[in-house]
DNA sequence: CACCGAGTAAAACGAACGTTTGAATTGTAC
DNA sequence: GTACAATTCAAACGTTCGTTTTACTCGGTG
């Protein structure tokens, strides 16, 4: 009897309208800026909720980062075990692997109800967050998903040297998480319109385009350098 | 006389220790995260200097991020107009134009005393910043050197469609600022040797090599897409 | 019915925030 | 030396922050 009111009325109601205001809250005033007053009124629910239900501000933070962002991994390395599985021993092509990783950020920016949205763009703006405990958290999630991808880019790109390849790697990243999260420098650049802004499939066909061209670049005088020095 | 002395001792010294100290301090905390104490007990200054000098702590943002980058600008707009002089009539390589914009960030992160490379990092972190005075800011200081470079790529890549130019400087920008800017992903990726992190001269190579590839990368479906819908 | 634990509610906590005040201090001109 | 403006200083302003406390409201159990 438990069971079944407890499955037909959602378990903790007040955690995810407190989650779900925070991503949107947090993206739009950063994670200082937005108050718990702020968030406990746009979620409908008593200023001590937060503390009851997480502990603290900063607890809250990593929440809302784990739930989106540990099924996002998952699927990322999921995407690359499939791939690797139906290609057998033959290598990879960069430009696959490419669009495995890009594509779970994109299927999140088409979310009908925004929430994704607001996440992925919380996403980038934390890369360049300051505080040291947010930078340790996403640095302790995106390692396993990191040095997965980079061996698959290794095994990918066997005569591109490793330093080069973790280069452009973290160009790569930054290319990607810059260009989800810092939505109005398109408008800075040229009057775009908004519409296309978030058509995953034509931004997965640019982005692609675009970093598999950088990651194959040839290789400068660069390495001749390092080698000479 | 007056004229003498006041050359003689800085006119502005207590100001220019607040622009430093407020350059590293935004830059490890963020803007809200870096209070006024915390500014002018490491400016080594009175607590009401930042309100006498600059009247508020949001024009002291302002004038910390003009000092850096109206001359940066104007040495971007500058460096151009040098290319295109130089080259008569004759298009300039993408290469060029991308050197010329990057070589002016490029030549702060050596800065001797720090103080630009702080500023760099900072300037990264502002265009994911969610507050709306300070993007504002931003668009309204980068505006001409985008319009700028941007008339110049179009001029060099005269088969490339305008939509798809700014987006590929979309992307060129944000792997520029996240590059300089997120100084711990890199080792995230792969412990990296923070010493040539800001060996500029390598990082321009590597830089411009991806850049340029991805600027000239191949046309995908996607604008066949486009035109048929 | 009494009882209990989970959750909610309103109010208050001390600390830290940006800013302002008014007196003290400095440097310069007459 | 006196006068005057510019600057520095300690102290306090009112506000807002994250958090805690205390009382209250329930549904389920014995």
């Amino acid at each position: 009897m438990t069971q079944t009111l407890r499955a037909l009325k959602p378990p903790h109601e007040t955690r995810t309208r407190i989650l779900d205001a925070s991503e949107e809250l947090f993206m739009q005033h950063g994670f200082e800026g937005a108050s718990m007053r702020l968030l406990t009124a746009k979620a409908g629910v008593n200023l001590a909720a937060v503390n009851y239900h997480f502990g603290s501000k900063d607890a809250l933070i990593e929440a809302v980062f784990r739930r989106r962002l540990d099924p996002m991994n998952a699927e990322r390395i999921v995407a690359l075990d499939r791939l690797e599985k139906s290609a057998g021993g033959t290598p990879l092509a960069p430009a696959e692997i490419i669009r495995a990783f890009l594509r779970t950020s994109l299927a999140m920016i088409e979310d009908s109800r925004c929430g994704g949205r607001n996440f992925i763009r919380l996403l980038g703006r934390a890369y360049t967050e300051p505080s040291k405990p947010i930078r340790g958290l996403i640095g302790q999630l995106y390692a396993p998903v990191m040095e997965r991808y980079k061996a698959a880019f290794a095994r990918a790109l066997p005569n591109l040297p490793g330093e080069e390849l973790v280069w452009r790697l973290h160009f790569m990243f930054g290319t990607l998480s810059y260009t989800l999260a810092a939505t109005d420098t398109v408008q800075l650049i040229a009057g775009c319109k908004p519409e296309d802004r978030y058509d995953a499939k034509l931004l997965e066909e640019r982005l692609t385009a675009f970093l598999e061209a950088g990651l194959l670049a040839p290789l400068g005088v660069q390495s001749t350098v390092r080698k000479a020095a």
